[in-house]
DNA sequence: ACCATAGGCAAGTACCTACTTGCCTGTCAG
DNA sequence: CTGACAGGCAAGTAGGTACTTGCCTATGGT
């Protein structure tokens, strides 16, 4: 069973690198770690190794918010925004007027 | 005019201790800073000087997650929500079925 | 069988961030 | 005016985090 912390959430979207991650992931679901790799140096970032960006990939699953699919010698990378919803929804005033039902 | 970037949102987002800080702010809005630092010893979490606080707080506000309101020698401080509904949105899925315009 | 590909593990380094300590400024009460 | 209160500024320190380098495992093609 794998418990997912609000706070493994929190750490995981505080780089930058992560996040570009997941607006990669965001267009297109079931990315492998060179995908991923090629795509960030594609769009001119900052120069990164591999193990960068399999460590980065470590940070957001264990967040929950990347969840791999292992198949042959390839692992898959799928986006999970589950976790992003529940954050969001933490410091939600409810005495605000905002589309109440 | 305060130029405020996501990522400053989400670093201001990563430590617990702002996080409790803006638990507290959801709760009830105008606190001091000396109210703050009261409110998170009374919940038992770690020690914390009053600086330690007020920098959290510092960072909160560059963030544009707290805004400040000075009166007299006291400074309230107001939460802000509007920055968390953006970055909720980053990872929205396109293609989700949910709302469609 | 052999080698290339896809990925993982581990140690080391440079930087960043949270926190502390000490001192200073501005505001109200007596 | 004087002292107490609310807060800010600045330097220093300890722990964390991102990244690199080097080596290792496993799967697939030829």
């Amino acid at each position: 069973m794998v418990v997912v912390v609000e706070d493994d959430v929190f750490k995981a979207l505080a780089d930058p690198t992560r996040r570009r991650i997941l607006d990669g992931l965001v267009e297109r679901d079931g990315q492998t770690l060179f995908e991923i790799c090629a795509r960030l140096a594609a769009e001119g970032g900052p120069g990164l190794s591999r193990q960068a960006v399999s460590q980065h990939l470590a940070v957001l699953e264990s967040a929950g918010l990347v969840v791999p699919r292992r198949q042959g010698r390839y692992k898959f990378h799928d986006l999970n925004t589950e976790p992003l919803e529940r954050i969001a929804a933490r410091w939600r005033r409810p005495d605000r007027p905002e589309s109440a039902p």
